[in-house]
DNA sequence: TTAACAAATAGATGACCATCAATATTTGTC
DNA sequence: GACAAATATTGATGGTCATCTATTTGTTAA
């Protein structure tokens, strides 16, 4: 499970239109689709959310652990992920890790599954 | 890959607020996660992108194998796990079925991802 | 009812991946 | 440096799934 940077880059600030207004290439398809699969997972899943949901909208990667009811290489697996797919950034405070949701990441994957209204049709 | 359908219903008809302003339970992370899942395939994305895109929105399930250079079962069974999760309508016409895209399903999964103008923070 | 085409199902296979235990690495403190 | 705590890496394993071929089912028309 692993995302391409720049592929992600592409996808995120190139302002792409939706897919369902122009044709997919098997490439962008390929990169999209990472990025949803980054997110078909249950517990990164609840990993976003519980950081998002923080007091200060960041958590340390050892409170992560025990909520989650995982073990800490596959707690630490899956923030890795989130964090190269860009769903996530991280700060260094001594030996701890700080993450926090990237919320551009997300709006910018929606932009890829939403119509412009003045786009829609009756069919 | 399979969708439970009731928990998209939940997920698509209940207003649930973003994941970002409320904790994921396993089983809402599960079934979010599930209809992700069904997105994280460039094969699937390309027939959303495909079917969306014809001049009336819809298309049928025949015209759609060649472009994808799939076997016709492997596009069967990817326009199944797309209708069973509510991202595709199909409707029959003799020996044909015709499919096209539900924005409102994309426009729900969307409102899991993104938060509300008002509620973004400094961090 | 038979032929022809579209779509679905069954079964098999290979690849990918979530998870773990064990270990290594990094960082701060004494 | 030595220790302790947090994080990352390695290697193994079991399950899931995309894909195929072969077959079946469904639908229309002759």
């Amino acid at each position: 499970m692993s995302v391409n940077i720049e592929a992600m880059n592409n996808l995120t600030t190139n302002n792409c239109p939706s897919l369902l207004m122009q044709h997919l290439s098997r490439q962008e398809a390929e990169q999209l689709s990472g990025l949803f699969k980054v997110l078909g997972d249950p517990s990164r899943l609840q990993l976003l959310s519980l950081i998002a949901s923080q007091p200060n909208g960041s958590a340390c990667a050892c409170e992560l652990i025990e909520p989650l009811g995982l073990s800490q290489p596959t707690v630490s697996h899956h923030l890795k992920i989130l964090y190269e797919a860009g769903f996530l950034d991280k700060e260094r405070r001594g030996t701890w890790i700080y993450y926090s949701v990237v919320p551009q990441t997300m709006q910018a994957l929606c932009s890829h599954l939403t119509i412009p209204v003045e786009a829609t049709r009756t069919v």
